[in-house]
DNA sequence: ACTATATATGAACATATATTCAGGTGTTAA
DNA sequence: TTAACACCTGAATATATGTTCATATATAGT
């Protein structure tokens, strides 16, 4: 028939309302990044254990260290993206830095994570 | 003075007794690392727009492409992986494949998650 | 001032991961 | 059976990320 030349380059979507329906509801991207930076930095080993281990009791570097099994210099490369991420606070003793939870948002969501892993 | 070279390979460790205490009620590795790839799928722009679109009906492969501005072909890798962890599912019409969120635990994750980044 | 300790940091390296591109599979309809 | 379509997949590439190693900073004690 007379339009079969027309359709070439369009991205072919099947169901336009859905996509505009849809598109009118998404959040903004600015706020996508942020909660992907905030997964990403649940979405690593190293700090699942130093979360896990700071819901216990606050640690200093050493402890956390010994207790994860990694380096010192890697848990302090690791503390660094946490408190960024606004994971975990610090108090200083001394010499000492003591590290703890930042948000008690951490036991819900390692909840729901393992709640969901478990089943 | 002789001891110059004696503690060297010592792990040195401050509170000993907390490192202990905590290491006892460490989780175990296998979930840790179950629960770090949970996050890390969570932790990609691109499938969180994904997940957040499917938030709001079900949606095929074209339509989650054009939702998202991303191509065909890489939302079909990220939905592999998202399959893969049992965030997604999909039926199947014809040769339309119409995909949907197959965990409610994304919801509140995503709610959850929110809140801590927007504070 | 000097030393030891606790932690932080920068550079380098290795690994992981996301996207693109080209081609492949499976389904529908002519 | 042929073509068109919806979707998938593998390889290649680029970028991101975690650890190590060496070094730097900060605090306390001598």
């Amino acid at each position: 028939m007379r339009d079969e030349f027309l359709d070439r380059c369009e991205v072919q979507c099947i169901h336009e309302e859905s996509v505009i329906a849809v598109q009118k509801e998404m959040i903004k991207d600015e706020i996508v990044f942020e909660l992907a930076d905030f997964f990403k930095t649940l979405g690593d080993s190293t700090r699942i254990k130093m979360l896990y281990a700071l819901m216990q009791r606050e640690l200093c570097v050493c402890d956390l260290a010994a207790v994860i099994g990694a380096s010192d210099s890697a848990v302090s490369h690791q503390l660094r993206v946490l408190r960024s991420q606004k994971l975990v606070k610090f108090r200083r003793e001394g010499k000492i830095l003591y590290y703890s939870l930042d948000d008690e948002h951490v036991r819900s969501l390692f909840a729901q994570g393992l709640e969901h892993v478990m089943e």
